[in-house]
DNA sequence: TGACAGCACGAACGGTCGTGCTATTTTGAG
DNA sequence: CTCAAAATAGCACGACCGTTCGTGCTGTCA
């Protein structure tokens, strides 16, 4: 990895974890060079404009997101199982992964409502990750663990509501709870879904 | 209602859309004078400081939660009903009361990390209408619609991650059925608290 | 040795930010 | 109608924003 390539990447590692805690409208090119002992412009050179730094920081985070969850999931045994360590793992990575919790969750929020290259970056990475789990699903119906009429959009979008309220119990009301609660909230859709 | 007290909601009228859509960081004293067709000192007379607006903006979108969804609710029949009904104006309020959605939405993923007043003035909110839902779904008990040994707290939760997946759905993920998979998720919780 | 990228630097640009002052206008009570 | 008080405007400030520019290193290749 070349010199330049090299330092581009610890900035955008550095970028992640600023964006998890403020949002990726915090990010701003000073505070950035300021923390990697940059400078404003040599950091700025690096992506050419903000808007580019912007797009940078979410695919390295769907990056990531893919080698610590997706990607492990998918080597676990089809059917239920690759379901639950779909669920366990995000779990466990919004927990450890970055100081200000699952980044996603910041950006949803943040860029729901403005368009642009930013919000349709982070809205293919949900919907690939939207798929995986109906995929996954799907196959527990082939497998014999989920009942065969089961509505595998539906359960992924119950998939989705859990892992949010996770965050939002867990992160901003301080419920030390939230992840008993949400592992309840999971254990129950699964038996539904038998 | 003297003039001062009458431009002041105003004022806290327009900054609550804006923070709807673009969260309270971007809130901007500027901005805001502009939209309101005044200068940004005299606006900002009337706070003081950008925290004392943010404070008031979101006591404020407070009050109408309390006004269009808690209040109201809290008029329909003791147990299912008026759980059904905090549901279901929850909902219905996101989707019409603000352009940018549920401002608290917004909020949480944006003030998560980042502590303080407004952070605490939140986090308070919340805390109540997490209340709030347990306290519905206690009295549904005790009108024997809920059976005796469901957890309430666990209920609330679970009330809480379905609209804040109503959200994602919708708003970020663009999603039409939105509201058709909250409901039915919804109507799941209640089948089990039965 | 000389030419040439790649990379980072400091300085400066026009803007917007929040926040102080001091006037000026508007309001409402006597 | 008067006049103090309240409300708003005008102006200036220091700080930070994203961005551009010219420049100087450092290592590679001819």
């Amino acid at each position: 990895m070349s010199k330049g390539t090299e330092t581009k990447q610890a900035i955008v590692d550095e970028a992640l974890e600023l964006a998890s805690v403020g949002g990726i409208g915090s990010l701003s090119i000073g505070a950035l060079a300021k923390t990697t002992g940059m400078s404003k412009s040599g950091l700025f050179a690096h992506f050419g404009s903000k808007e580019q730094l912007q797009l940078t920081v979410i695919r390295s985070a769907a990056e990531r997101f893919v080698d610590m969850v997706v990607a492990p999931s998918l080597k676990e045994p089809r059917g239920e199982p690759r379901v639950r360590a779909l669920f366990e793992r995000t779990m466990r990575q919004w927990e450890e992964a970055l100081p200000g919790g699952c980044i996603f969750y910041a950006l949803g929020a943040e860029l729901d409502d403005q368009p642009g290259p930013a919000r349709d970056a982070l809205v293919e990475t949900q919907n690939d990750f939207q798929e995986t789990v109906e995929r996954a699903a799907q196959i527990a119906i082939q497998e014999g663990h989920f009942r065969e009429d089961l509505d595998v959009e539906q359960f992924a979008f119950e998939f989705a509501s859990i892992t949010n309220a996770f965050h939002y119990a867990g992160r901003l009301l301080g419920r030390s709870d939230a992840p008993a609660r949400a592992e309840k909230a999971f254990n129950a859709l699964l038996e539904r879904s038998h």
